[in-house]
DNA sequence: TCGTGTTTAGACTCTCAGTCTAAACCGCGT
DNA sequence: ACGCGGTTTAGACTGAGAGTCTAAACACGA
Protein backbone atom coordinates (compact mmCIF):
# COMPACT_ATOMS: atom_id res chain seq x y z
CA UNK A 1 0.00 0.00 0.00
CA UNK A 2 1.78 3.29 -0.90
CA UNK A 3 1.49 6.18 1.11
CA UNK A 4 -1.93 7.88 0.25
CA UNK A 5 -2.00 11.71 -0.23
CA UNK A 6 -4.67 13.29 2.07
CA UNK A 7 -6.73 14.63 -0.80
CA UNK A 8 -7.55 10.84 -1.60
CA UNK A 9 -7.63 10.10 2.53
CA UNK A 10 -9.96 12.60 2.75
CA UNK A 11 -12.76 11.40 0.26
CA UNK A 12 -12.26 7.62 1.59
CA UNK A 13 -15.18 7.93 4.46
CA UNK A 14 -18.07 8.08 1.48
CA UNK A 15 -16.80 4.86 0.94
CA UNK A 16 -17.55 3.60 4.76
CA UNK A 17 -20.65 5.43 4.01
CA UNK A 18 -21.64 2.79 1.16
CA UNK A 19 -20.12 -0.21 3.37
CA UNK A 20 -22.34 0.81 6.17
CA UNK A 21 -25.55 1.14 4.55
CA UNK A 22 -25.44 -1.72 2.00
CA UNK A 23 -23.17 -4.40 3.54
CA UNK A 24 -19.20 -4.51 2.36
CA UNK A 25 -20.02 -7.24 -0.52
CA UNK A 26 -22.52 -5.30 -1.89
CA UNK A 27 -20.92 -2.44 -2.51
CA UNK A 28 -18.46 -2.79 -5.62
CA UNK A 29 -15.40 -1.14 -5.98
CA UNK A 30 -17.33 0.95 -9.27
CA UNK A 31 -20.11 2.44 -6.27
CA UNK A 32 -16.56 3.63 -4.19
CA UNK A 33 -15.07 5.04 -7.19
CA UNK A 34 -18.32 6.72 -7.72
CA UNK A 35 -19.36 7.75 -4.22
CA UNK A 36 -15.41 9.01 -3.16
CA UNK A 37 -15.12 10.62 -6.32
CA UNK A 38 -11.94 8.44 -6.84
CA UNK A 39 -11.71 6.73 -10.39
CA UNK A 40 -11.17 3.30 -10.22
CA UNK A 41 -7.71 2.57 -11.61
CA UNK A 42 -6.41 5.21 -9.07
CA UNK A 43 -8.11 3.37 -5.81
CA UNK A 44 -6.16 0.14 -7.38
CA UNK A 45 -2.84 2.04 -8.00
CA UNK A 46 -2.85 2.77 -3.94
CA UNK A 47 -4.60 -0.65 -2.84
CA UNK A 48 -4.32 -3.56 -3.34
CA UNK A 49 -7.99 -4.42 -3.17
CA UNK A 50 -10.85 -3.19 -1.58
CA UNK A 51 -10.01 -5.03 1.70
CA UNK A 52 -7.25 -2.76 1.90
CA UNK A 53 -9.50 -0.01 1.59
CA UNK A 54 -11.63 -0.69 4.57
CA UNK A 55 -8.02 -1.58 6.45
CA UNK A 56 -6.75 1.75 5.82
CA UNK A 57 -9.90 3.66 7.15
CA UNK A 58 -9.58 1.16 10.13
CA UNK A 59 -5.51 2.30 10.78
CA UNK A 60 -7.00 5.96 10.80
CA UNK A 61 -9.51 5.32 13.28
CA UNK A 62 -7.70 3.38 15.67
CA UNK A 63 -4.95 5.87 14.97
CA UNK A 64 -7.49 9.16 16.14
CA UNK A 65 -8.30 6.91 18.97
CA UNK A 66 -4.83 6.48 20.11
CA UNK A 67 -4.48 9.95 19.38
CA UNK A 68 -7.35 10.81 21.84
CA UNK A 69 -6.67 8.39 24.49
CA UNK A 70 -3.24 9.82 24.84
CA UNK A 71 -4.49 13.39 25.27
CA UNK A 72 -6.84 12.06 27.96
CA UNK A 73 -4.03 9.78 29.72
CA UNK A 74 -2.00 12.96 30.39
CA UNK A 75 -3.82 15.19 31.64
CA UNK A 76 -2.91 16.17 35.17
CA UNK A 77 -5.76 14.84 36.66
CA UNK A 78 -6.85 11.69 38.97
CA UNK A 79 -6.16 8.01 37.65
CA UNK A 80 -9.78 7.45 38.31
CA UNK A 81 -10.74 11.08 36.12
CA UNK A 82 -8.22 10.06 33.29
CA UNK A 83 -10.14 6.72 33.12
CA UNK A 84 -13.30 8.62 32.73
CA UNK A 85 -12.14 11.14 30.17
CA UNK A 86 -10.51 7.60 28.31
CA UNK A 87 -14.19 6.64 27.89
CA UNK A 88 -15.63 9.86 26.89
CA UNK A 89 -12.56 9.81 23.75
CA UNK A 90 -13.50 6.53 22.57
CA UNK A 91 -17.08 7.45 22.44
CA UNK A 92 -16.52 10.55 20.68
CA UNK A 93 -14.48 9.13 18.00
CA UNK A 94 -16.77 6.76 17.48
CA UNK A 95 -19.69 9.31 17.26
CA UNK A 96 -17.53 11.26 14.98
CA UNK A 97 -17.20 8.40 12.21
CA UNK A 98 -20.72 6.61 13.02
CA UNK A 99 -20.25 4.81 9.22
CA UNK A 100 -16.66 3.97 9.72
CA UNK A 101 -17.61 2.33 13.07
CA UNK A 102 -20.38 0.75 11.96
CA UNK A 103 -18.76 -0.34 8.27
CA UNK A 104 -15.32 -2.13 10.82
CA UNK A 105 -17.24 -3.94 13.35
CA UNK A 106 -19.32 -4.78 10.88
CA UNK A 107 -16.97 -6.41 8.67
CA UNK A 108 -13.71 -7.10 11.16
CA UNK A 109 -13.13 -10.41 8.98
CA UNK A 110 -12.22 -7.86 6.01
CA UNK A 111 -10.31 -5.24 7.59
CA UNK A 112 -6.86 -7.66 7.76
CA UNK A 113 -6.10 -10.36 9.98
CA UNK A 114 -7.04 -10.06 13.22
CA UNK A 115 -3.83 -10.85 15.14
CA UNK A 116 -2.73 -7.56 13.69
CA UNK A 117 -5.57 -5.79 14.45
CA UNK A 118 -5.75 -7.04 17.92
CA UNK A 119 -1.79 -5.67 18.50
CA UNK A 120 -3.41 -2.28 16.62
CA UNK A 121 -5.96 -1.94 19.40
CA UNK A 122 -3.62 -2.84 22.30
CA UNK A 123 -1.22 -0.11 21.16
CA UNK A 124 -3.86 1.84 20.74
CA UNK A 125 -6.04 1.38 23.80
CA UNK A 126 -5.20 -1.47 25.75
CA UNK A 127 -1.30 -0.19 26.93
CA UNK A 128 -2.46 3.38 28.13
CA UNK A 129 -5.49 2.04 29.81
CA UNK A 130 -4.07 -0.59 31.90
CA UNK A 131 -0.72 1.91 32.79
CA UNK A 132 -3.54 4.15 33.51
CA UNK A 133 -4.97 1.23 36.14
CA UNK A 134 -1.32 1.20 37.55
CA UNK A 135 -1.35 4.81 38.35
CA UNK A 136 -5.17 4.26 39.47
CA UNK A 137 -3.24 2.15 42.40
CA UNK A 138 -0.91 4.40 43.53
CA UNK A 139 -3.07 7.45 43.81
CA UNK A 140 -5.45 5.48 45.47
CA UNK A 141 -8.64 6.72 42.89
CA UNK A 142 -8.47 3.31 41.62
CA UNK A 143 -8.95 -0.29 43.36
CA UNK A 144 -6.28 -2.99 42.06
CA UNK A 145 -7.42 -5.79 40.17
CA UNK A 146 -5.37 -9.29 39.62
CA UNK A 147 -5.95 -9.09 36.31
CA UNK A 148 -5.24 -5.45 34.86
CA UNK A 149 -5.53 -6.71 31.21
CA UNK A 150 -8.28 -8.48 31.32
CA UNK A 151 -10.04 -5.33 32.91
CA UNK A 152 -8.68 -3.11 29.77
CA UNK A 153 -10.81 -5.86 27.73
CA UNK A 154 -13.83 -5.42 29.50
CA UNK A 155 -13.73 -1.68 29.77
CA UNK A 156 -12.62 -1.57 26.21
CA UNK A 157 -15.60 -3.88 25.30
CA UNK A 158 -18.00 -2.52 27.34
CA UNK A 159 -17.49 1.02 25.66
CA UNK A 160 -17.43 -0.75 22.04
CA UNK A 161 -20.56 -2.59 22.43
CA UNK A 162 -23.04 0.32 23.82
CA UNK A 163 -21.72 2.44 21.49
CA UNK A 164 -22.42 -0.13 18.37
CA UNK A 165 -25.76 -0.89 19.72
CA UNK A 166 -26.53 2.78 19.16
CA UNK A 167 -25.01 2.62 15.73
CA UNK A 168 -26.65 0.17 14.63
CA UNK A 169 -29.83 1.34 15.50
CA UNK A 170 -29.21 4.60 13.44
CA UNK A 171 -29.83 6.21 16.78
CA UNK A 172 -27.50 9.45 17.48
CA UNK A 173 -24.66 8.27 19.72
CA UNK A 174 -24.16 10.74 22.29
CA UNK A 175 -20.97 10.89 24.36
CA UNK A 176 -22.14 12.78 27.08
CA UNK A 177 -25.44 10.60 27.55
CA UNK A 178 -23.64 7.48 27.03
CA UNK A 179 -20.23 7.50 29.65
CA UNK A 180 -22.26 8.58 32.92
CA UNK A 181 -24.13 5.37 32.43
CA UNK A 182 -20.91 3.12 31.62
CA UNK A 183 -18.91 4.72 34.10
CA UNK A 184 -21.24 4.42 36.77
CA UNK A 185 -21.41 0.49 35.99
CA UNK A 186 -17.65 0.31 35.36
CA UNK A 187 -16.18 2.95 37.72
CA UNK A 188 -17.96 2.00 41.00
CA UNK A 189 -16.23 -1.04 40.42
CA UNK A 190 -12.89 -0.05 40.62
CA UNK A 191 -13.05 2.57 43.48
CA UNK A 192 -11.82 1.61 46.48
CA UNK A 193 -14.51 0.52 48.78
CA UNK A 194 -12.97 2.88 51.70
CA UNK A 195 -14.51 5.77 50.00
CA UNK A 196 -17.43 5.26 49.02
CA UNK A 197 -19.22 8.17 46.97
CA UNK B 1 -34.47 -21.68 4.15
CA UNK B 2 -36.01 -24.91 4.65
CA UNK B 3 -35.90 -26.93 8.37
CA UNK B 4 -32.66 -28.26 8.20
CA UNK B 5 -32.41 -31.96 8.88
CA UNK B 6 -30.06 -32.56 12.21
CA UNK B 7 -27.59 -34.55 10.46
CA UNK B 8 -26.79 -31.29 8.13
CA UNK B 9 -27.10 -29.20 11.11
CA UNK B 10 -24.66 -31.56 12.81
CA UNK B 11 -21.41 -31.15 10.18
CA UNK B 12 -21.92 -27.13 9.21
CA UNK B 13 -19.61 -26.39 12.57
CA UNK B 14 -16.76 -27.48 10.26
CA UNK B 15 -17.49 -24.77 7.86
CA UNK B 16 -17.21 -22.43 10.97
CA UNK B 17 -13.79 -23.54 11.19
CA UNK B 18 -12.84 -22.49 8.05
CA UNK B 19 -14.86 -19.08 7.92
CA UNK B 20 -12.63 -18.69 11.24
CA UNK B 21 -9.39 -19.96 9.30
CA UNK B 22 -9.36 -18.24 6.05
CA UNK B 23 -12.47 -15.47 6.16
CA UNK B 24 -15.43 -15.73 4.84
CA UNK B 25 -14.49 -14.49 1.66
CA UNK B 26 -11.52 -16.50 1.03
CA UNK B 27 -13.89 -19.63 1.49
CA UNK B 28 -15.23 -20.86 -1.23
CA UNK B 29 -19.04 -23.31 -0.68
CA UNK B 30 -16.72 -25.89 -2.77
CA UNK B 31 -14.57 -26.03 0.44
CA UNK B 32 -17.58 -25.92 2.56
CA UNK B 33 -18.92 -28.56 0.82
CA UNK B 34 -15.61 -30.50 1.10
CA UNK B 35 -15.12 -29.77 4.64
CA UNK B 36 -18.81 -30.88 6.20
CA UNK B 37 -19.46 -33.52 3.26
CA UNK B 38 -22.28 -31.71 2.41
CA UNK B 39 -22.21 -31.59 -1.59
CA UNK B 40 -22.69 -28.07 -2.88
CA UNK B 41 -26.13 -28.79 -4.59
CA UNK B 42 -27.10 -30.15 -1.16
CA UNK B 43 -26.17 -26.96 0.67
CA UNK B 44 -28.00 -24.81 -1.70
CA UNK B 45 -30.83 -27.60 -1.36
CA UNK B 46 -31.37 -25.60 2.08
CA UNK B 47 -29.56 -22.21 2.63
CA UNK B 48 -30.43 -19.76 -0.15
CA UNK B 49 -26.64 -19.31 -0.05
CA UNK B 50 -23.17 -18.65 1.46
CA UNK B 51 -24.51 -16.13 4.00
CA UNK B 52 -27.42 -18.19 5.40
CA UNK B 53 -25.47 -20.94 6.77
CA UNK B 54 -23.42 -17.96 8.91
CA UNK B 55 -26.94 -16.88 9.79
CA UNK B 56 -27.99 -20.52 10.47
CA UNK B 57 -25.13 -20.78 12.48
CA UNK B 58 -25.64 -17.93 13.98
CA UNK B 59 -29.15 -18.44 15.33
CA UNK B 60 -28.23 -21.85 16.78
CA UNK B 61 -25.74 -20.57 18.55
CA UNK B 62 -27.77 -17.67 19.63
CA UNK B 63 -30.31 -19.97 20.81
CA UNK B 64 -27.60 -22.03 22.63
CA UNK B 65 -27.26 -19.12 24.92
CA UNK B 66 -30.53 -18.35 25.33
CA UNK B 67 -30.95 -21.71 26.79
CA UNK B 68 -27.94 -21.82 28.92
CA UNK B 69 -29.02 -17.86 30.41
CA UNK B 70 -32.51 -19.02 30.35
CA UNK B 71 -31.19 -21.76 33.35
CA UNK B 72 -28.83 -19.09 34.76
CA UNK B 73 -31.74 -16.94 34.97
CA UNK B 74 -34.33 -19.25 36.27
CA UNK B 75 -32.02 -20.70 39.45
CA UNK B 76 -32.69 -20.30 43.22
CA UNK B 77 -30.33 -17.89 44.31
CA UNK B 78 -29.72 -14.41 44.76
CA UNK B 79 -30.16 -11.70 41.92
CA UNK B 80 -26.18 -11.39 41.58
CA UNK B 81 -25.39 -15.10 41.61
CA UNK B 82 -27.59 -15.50 38.81
CA UNK B 83 -25.86 -12.39 37.24
CA UNK B 84 -22.39 -14.08 37.58
CA UNK B 85 -24.04 -17.64 36.20
CA UNK B 86 -25.16 -15.72 33.01
CA UNK B 87 -21.55 -14.56 32.65
CA UNK B 88 -20.82 -17.96 33.22
CA UNK B 89 -22.79 -19.07 30.58
CA UNK B 90 -22.02 -16.84 28.16
CA UNK B 91 -18.39 -17.60 28.38
CA UNK B 92 -19.23 -21.09 28.20
CA UNK B 93 -21.61 -20.89 24.59
CA UNK B 94 -18.61 -19.11 23.40
CA UNK B 95 -16.15 -21.64 24.61
CA UNK B 96 -17.89 -24.46 23.54
CA UNK B 97 -17.90 -22.93 20.06
CA UNK B 98 -14.61 -20.95 19.39
CA UNK B 99 -14.79 -20.64 15.34
CA UNK B 100 -18.25 -20.53 15.19
CA UNK B 101 -18.09 -17.58 17.53
CA UNK B 102 -14.91 -15.71 16.18
CA UNK B 103 -16.59 -16.47 12.15
CA UNK B 104 -19.41 -14.92 13.56
CA UNK B 105 -18.14 -11.84 14.95
CA UNK B 106 -15.85 -11.49 12.28
CA UNK B 107 -18.51 -11.46 9.70
CA UNK B 108 -21.49 -9.61 11.32
CA UNK B 109 -21.89 -7.46 8.19
CA UNK B 110 -22.47 -11.09 5.98
CA UNK B 111 -24.59 -13.40 9.08
CA UNK B 112 -27.80 -11.13 8.15
CA UNK B 113 -28.99 -7.48 8.42
CA UNK B 114 -27.99 -6.02 11.78
CA UNK B 115 -31.48 -5.30 13.43
CA UNK B 116 -32.68 -8.27 12.98
CA UNK B 117 -29.69 -9.22 14.58
CA UNK B 118 -29.72 -6.75 17.16
CA UNK B 119 -33.23 -8.08 18.49
CA UNK B 120 -32.19 -11.30 18.28
CA UNK B 121 -29.69 -10.65 20.95
CA UNK B 122 -32.31 -8.57 22.69
CA UNK B 123 -34.71 -11.68 23.24
CA UNK B 124 -31.77 -14.06 24.16
CA UNK B 125 -29.66 -11.63 26.43
CA UNK B 126 -30.87 -8.40 27.14
CA UNK B 127 -34.54 -8.99 28.25
CA UNK B 128 -33.59 -12.02 30.42
CA UNK B 129 -30.60 -9.97 31.84
CA UNK B 130 -32.65 -6.65 32.60
CA UNK B 131 -35.33 -8.64 34.40
CA UNK B 132 -32.86 -10.06 36.62
CA UNK B 133 -31.14 -6.52 37.19
CA UNK B 134 -34.73 -5.63 38.32
CA UNK B 135 -35.36 -8.26 40.74
CA UNK B 136 -31.53 -7.85 42.39
CA UNK B 137 -32.60 -4.19 43.26
CA UNK B 138 -35.85 -5.98 44.66
CA UNK B 139 -33.90 -8.52 46.58
CA UNK B 140 -31.44 -6.01 47.18
CA UNK B 141 -28.54 -8.14 46.17
CA UNK B 142 -27.85 -5.32 43.21
CA UNK B 143 -27.18 -1.59 43.11
CA UNK B 144 -29.96 0.36 40.97
CA UNK B 145 -29.11 1.67 37.46
CA UNK B 146 -30.09 4.65 36.08
CA UNK B 147 -30.51 3.15 32.35
CA UNK B 148 -30.57 -0.94 33.06
CA UNK B 149 -30.19 -1.55 29.33
CA UNK B 150 -27.32 0.21 28.97
CA UNK B 151 -26.24 -1.93 32.16
CA UNK B 152 -26.77 -5.15 29.83
CA UNK B 153 -25.00 -3.70 27.00
CA UNK B 154 -22.39 -2.94 28.79
CA UNK B 155 -22.19 -6.56 30.73
CA UNK B 156 -22.13 -8.33 27.14
CA UNK B 157 -19.63 -5.93 25.68
CA UNK B 158 -17.69 -6.26 28.78
CA UNK B 159 -17.98 -10.46 28.25
CA UNK B 160 -17.93 -10.66 24.24
CA UNK B 161 -14.88 -8.75 24.32
CA UNK B 162 -12.73 -10.32 26.82
CA UNK B 163 -13.81 -14.02 25.11
CA UNK B 164 -13.13 -12.67 22.16
CA UNK B 165 -9.74 -11.49 22.50
CA UNK B 166 -8.83 -15.28 24.00
CA UNK B 167 -10.72 -16.76 20.72
CA UNK B 168 -8.69 -14.49 18.22
CA UNK B 169 -5.36 -15.22 19.58
CA UNK B 170 -6.04 -18.58 19.66
CA UNK B 171 -5.73 -19.35 23.41
CA UNK B 172 -7.67 -21.56 24.86
CA UNK B 173 -10.97 -19.75 26.70
CA UNK B 174 -11.39 -20.55 30.30
CA UNK B 175 -14.90 -19.82 31.30
CA UNK B 176 -13.76 -20.63 35.01
CA UNK B 177 -10.76 -18.59 34.54
CA UNK B 178 -12.09 -15.41 32.99
CA UNK B 179 -15.19 -14.67 34.94
CA UNK B 180 -13.86 -13.70 37.87
CA UNK B 181 -11.98 -10.83 36.58
CA UNK B 182 -14.70 -9.78 34.54
CA UNK B 183 -17.00 -10.34 37.22
CA UNK B 184 -14.74 -8.14 39.72
CA UNK B 185 -15.31 -5.24 37.38
CA UNK B 186 -18.06 -5.34 37.08
CA UNK B 187 -20.21 -6.70 39.90
CA UNK B 188 -18.60 -4.45 42.22
CA UNK B 189 -20.06 -1.82 40.41
CA UNK B 190 -23.31 -3.20 41.07
CA UNK B 191 -23.23 -4.51 44.33
CA UNK B 192 -24.62 -2.07 47.22
CA UNK B 193 -22.07 0.44 48.96
CA UNK B 194 -24.07 -0.93 52.35
CA UNK B 195 -22.66 -4.82 51.54
CA UNK B 196 -18.84 -4.71 50.98
CA UNK B 197 -17.21 -8.37 50.24
C1' DT C 1 13.81 18.61 -22.48
C1' DC C 2 13.99 14.45 -20.14
C1' DG C 3 12.64 11.32 -16.68
C1' DT C 4 10.03 9.71 -12.93
C1' DG C 5 6.09 9.13 -10.61
C1' DT C 6 1.02 9.91 -10.83
C1' DT C 7 -3.60 9.75 -12.90
C1' DT C 8 -7.01 7.86 -15.65
C1' DA C 9 -10.27 5.41 -19.13
C1' DG C 10 -11.49 1.39 -20.83
C1' DA C 11 -11.04 -3.17 -22.21
C1' DC C 12 -9.85 -7.51 -20.57
C1' DT C 13 -9.45 -12.00 -17.63
C1' DC C 14 -10.76 -15.19 -14.23
C1' DT C 15 -12.71 -16.76 -10.13
C1' DC C 16 -16.61 -18.03 -7.86
C1' DA C 17 -21.50 -17.70 -6.23
C1' DG C 18 -25.41 -19.24 -7.57
C1' DT C 19 -28.54 -21.70 -11.21
C1' DC C 20 -30.14 -25.38 -13.86
C1' DT C 21 -30.73 -30.13 -15.48
C1' DA C 22 -31.58 -34.46 -15.12
C1' DA C 23 -30.83 -38.47 -13.05
C1' DA C 24 -31.07 -41.27 -9.06
C1' DC C 25 -32.94 -42.37 -4.48
C1' DC C 26 -36.03 -42.94 -0.62
C1' DG C 27 -40.24 -43.90 1.95
C1' DC C 28 -44.98 -44.44 1.89
C1' DG C 29 -49.53 -45.27 0.62
C1' DT C 30 -52.34 -48.20 -2.52
C1' DA D 1 -45.27 -53.92 -7.45
C1' DC D 2 -46.09 -49.20 -8.67
C1' DG D 3 -46.22 -44.50 -8.69
C1' DC D 4 -45.61 -40.17 -6.32
C1' DG D 5 -43.79 -36.72 -3.40
C1' DG D 6 -39.83 -34.97 -1.40
C1' DT D 7 -34.80 -35.35 -1.20
C1' DT D 8 -30.01 -35.94 -2.86
C1' DT D 9 -26.49 -35.39 -6.03
C1' DA D 10 -23.00 -34.61 -10.07
C1' DG D 11 -21.79 -31.68 -13.27
C1' DA D 12 -22.36 -28.19 -16.69
C1' DC D 13 -23.47 -23.52 -17.13
C1' DT D 14 -24.15 -18.25 -16.40
C1' DG D 15 -23.19 -13.81 -14.77
C1' DA D 16 -21.32 -10.48 -11.77
C1' DG D 17 -17.74 -8.16 -10.41
C1' DA D 18 -12.82 -8.05 -8.42
C1' DG D 19 -8.72 -7.23 -10.00
C1' DT D 20 -5.26 -6.63 -14.21
C1' DC D 21 -3.30 -4.50 -18.09
C1' DT D 22 -2.41 -1.04 -21.51
C1' DA D 23 -1.37 3.01 -23.02
C1' DA D 24 -2.09 7.59 -23.04
C1' DA D 25 -1.87 11.81 -20.66
C1' DC D 26 -0.13 14.83 -16.87
C1' DA D 27 2.82 17.14 -13.37
C1' DC D 28 6.97 18.65 -11.93
C1' DG D 29 11.59 18.92 -10.68
C1' DA D 30 16.53 18.39 -12.49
Amino acid sequence: MRRVPAQIAARLPAAAELFADRGFENTKVDDVAAATGVPKATLYYYFAGKEEILAFLLQETLQQMADEVAIAVQAPDSAAARLAAVVRAQLRVMADQPSVCRALIENLGHAGRIPELASSVTEAYYTPVQQLLDEGVRDGSLRATEDPSTTAMVLFGAVTMSALSYLAAGRPLSPEGLSPAILTVVLDGLRPTDSPP
